[in-house]
DNA sequence: TGTACATCAGTGAACGCGCGTTCACTGATGTAC
DNA sequence: TGTACATCAGTGAACGCGCGTTCACTGATGTAC
């Protein structure tokens, strides 16, 4: 085959990290073999330490586009339900919980036990803390606005949280024990509790159980 | 050595079975290899198949034993603190943030990527599922619990659900990401939720931030 | 613009290591008489 | 209770396989003149 022009090695070098960065999120880290990834990318094992490190550098790539794509979904979703009533926080919400392909799982779950394993210094590890940093930005920015819409105060720091506390745990459950009514009730209560946004200066009443999320996200599965 | 005397065998089983749930929590059940789990128990690897049929099956049976001591330290946790204010609730939070040892981890967090690629027919998947219903009863019960001592109604399913979710949630952050401010205050927020139990039927006021959490809880990384 | 040569992306096989599993063997335990 | 034999828990080495990594080789690309 000879040598490829520069641009061509680029080209065949992003395609390896994008593909292992959705196998990864599909499988696991640590259920994807080199070859895999690079028989996926139409390359051959030996091609890889042309341009990587170790396995691990790729690793470290892969989770950094994985949270970049997840970050700009949860933009995406912003901005298309900006307008929208309840109000962004909850659409986010009602999008995370959607079925979606296993290569576009949040990788915030998806990564979620390989983090922990790493070693502090890692590059990996920092990357990761980086992705959710990312996330939770675009989460809280989604609340501020949420709550501006309803023209409510600012939400307090402690209500974000633990809404975002709520969402990934609901996410994690559902991913780990399977779709089932249960998981189905837990997001419709994660998505309920988003479009009340409890803490609102303008005293929330604490209404029933809504039947939206029950009518709109009856999906299930985590996502970015 | 010769052979062993069945209650000794039967003693040994239990160690390997004990061994290797304190290893799987610490440090992944991927992450242990056979020959760890019975050196740890003082055996040799091949005494291993005259217990077990294969490794899935320790798995299974290490799982098992997890979800059960989580269970029921959880269940000692409520007994310790129904006289408590402001809660079992908080209580059970509080418990759950607190450092501990890797090998007493929260077992619903150490097990949850291998149970998301489990086969949907496999005993262990059953296992774990059953091991959430069997630590989310515990919370039920510990949310109603809680209510009845503030004199409140029993709390909405979607409450107890979505504070489930925040606790998983956190906890899943805190050992992903390592302990930080940020975590601490994640889990303070968590906490307070707990302690508010922002749906009760006697109108509980939307307070501020309580400092309660703050001062009782500031410890980290998830648990049984 | 052409020519000669060095570079290096990609190939495909081999290496080395770790791990789950198997197996022939040992000798105390359990049992039948 | 004692004796003879079968059982089988535990041993330690070997097997087989998969995977990360290395390496000699190829030939188009890039560069120097």
């Amino acid at each position: 085959m000879g040598r490829a022009s520069r641009a061509q090695a680029a080209h065949n070098r992003a395609r390896v990290v994008a593909v292992a960065s959705a196998l990864f999120r599909a499988k696991g880290t640590e259920n994807v073999t080199l070859a895999e990834v690079m028989d996926a990318a139409g390359l051959t094992v030996g091609a890889f330490y042309k341009q990587f490190d170790s396995r691990e550098a790729l690793v470290d790539e892969a989770f950094a586009l994985a949270f970049d794509h997840a970050a700009t979904a949860w933009k995406e979703v912003r901005r298309r339900s900006e307008a929208e009533a309840p109000g962004e926080l909850a659409a986010l919400a009602r999008h995370y919980f959607r079925k979606r392909p296993p290569e576009r799982s949040c990788p915030l779950l998806a990564f979620s036990s390989e983090a922990c394993q790493l070693p502090r210094d890692d590059e990996a590890a920092a990357t990761y803390a980086g992705g959710v940093a990312a996330l939770f930005d675009q989460f809280k920015a989604a609340a501020s606005q949420t709550a501006a819409r309803a023209g409510a105060a600012e939400p307090p720091e402690a209500q974000v949280l633990a809404q975002f506390a709520a969402l990934i745990g609901a996410g994690l459950l559902t991913r780990a024990t399977g779709s089932t009514a249960w998981t189905r009730r837990l997001q419709s209560a994660v998505i309920d509790a988003m479009a009340e946004g409890r803490h609102s200066t303008r005293a929330a009443p604490a209404a029933p159980d809504s039947t939206l999320a029950r009518r709109r996200a009856p999906r299930h599965s985590p996502d970015p």
